[in-house]
DNA sequence: TTCCAGGCGTATC
DNA sequence: GATACGCATGGA
């Protein structure tokens, strides 16, 4: 990675990088894509830190109005760009299949989110649809003007959260805030702790089962062995590791289920395949 | 109208 | 411990 400060902007030098995979592949849900003009540009924060950025091409980019105080601080850290995502892919593309999914999307790059607000986020992606749980969070982050600490969310009630139109959701943002403000789950503790107790700990939190906890741990606390298996990583398994993943993944599960993740839901082949899957399963349950 | 969306809590066996 | 069902909301 090299960097650039020009006038009010750094110009960003890194190779396996792509905002468009990287911030548009159900990791993070506060990125909205700017349509118009010849690159796409990509306007959204971390905690209260707003960014708007675009790809130039040729592994180039442009990160707007920032200075390289705000860039090596935040930004640095949350595009995780000093780490070597062509030794991860070198290393998971012993697996054919992986090796295909990082060629199709090598740009995907693990974020390092706020603990706090990828486990809200996580916990409203419940039952939920992208488009939803973006317009949500949007709500929740134009009422209080930035992502909400858990002190600040922990004094409201579901009716006074009426207006995120969460539905179910509310009481367990509420319920998440609480504990963490008591000192019940410390996000702290799960960050560095054994990855089954943090598991255990989170769970405690009403609305947070195996899918919400893992993926606070992986996308809020970088713990990248954490998987988290929603119906199209399930998808994934049944049809490429029925007998669990390749040693290659061993400790970056991960990242290897983000790559699978974008594949799949993705890649139009794979999507044709596993339709076509779904059909003759279809068909065959009809004949039995 | 019905179904579905990066699940989970609860009741029931 | 496994399975079935309801859950708020809104787009297709």
């Amino acid at each position: 990675m090299e960097y650039a400060v020009r006038g009010g902007d750094i110009l960003l030098y890194t190779p396996d990088f792509s905002l468009d995979e990287t911030l548009d592949c159900g990791q993070a849900f506060r990125w909205e894509k700017q349509s118009g003009g010849k690159n796409t540009v990509y306007r959204g924060a971390f905690l209260n830190t707003e960014l708007t950025a675009t790809e130039l091409g040729g592994g180039e980019f442009c990160l707007y109005d920032t200075d390289e105080q705000t860039f090596l601080s935040v930004w640095k850290d949350y595009f995780d760009l000093d780490t070597d995502y062509g030794e991860i892919k070198r290393r998971l593309s012993a697996d054919k299949t992986l090796e295909k999914a990082c060629l199709y999307a090598g740009g995907i790059r693990l974020l390092r989110q706020d603990p706090w607000e990828a486990l809200c986020s996580f916990i409203i992606s419940q039952n939920n649809n992208i488009p939803r749980i973006k317009g949500i969070i949007a709500r929740l982050t134009g009422h209080f003007k930035g992502f909400p600490t858990y002190s600040r969310l922990a004094e409201e009630t579901p009716d006074s959260l009426g207006f995120l139109r969460a539905g179910f959701r509310a009481k367990y943002l509420i319920d998440a805030a609480q504990k963490l403000q008591s000192g019940e789950v410390s996000l702290e503790k799960a960050a560095a702790c054994d990855i089954d107790e943090a598991r255990r700990e989170l769970m405690t939190i009403k609305g947070v089962g195996p899918k919400v906890a893992e993926c606070a741990l992986l996308y809020g606390m970088h713990r990248l062995q954490a998987f988290p298996v929603d119906v199209w990583i399930r998808r994934v398994m049944e049809k490429w590791y029925p007998n669990g993943l390749p040693d290659c993944c061993k400790g970056i599960e991960g990242v290897a289920q983000q790559y699978l993740f974008h594949y799949i839901r993705t890649a139009d082949n794979v999507i044709e395949d596993s339709r076509a899957d779904k059909t003759e399963q279809c068909c065959l349950q009809t004949e039995v």
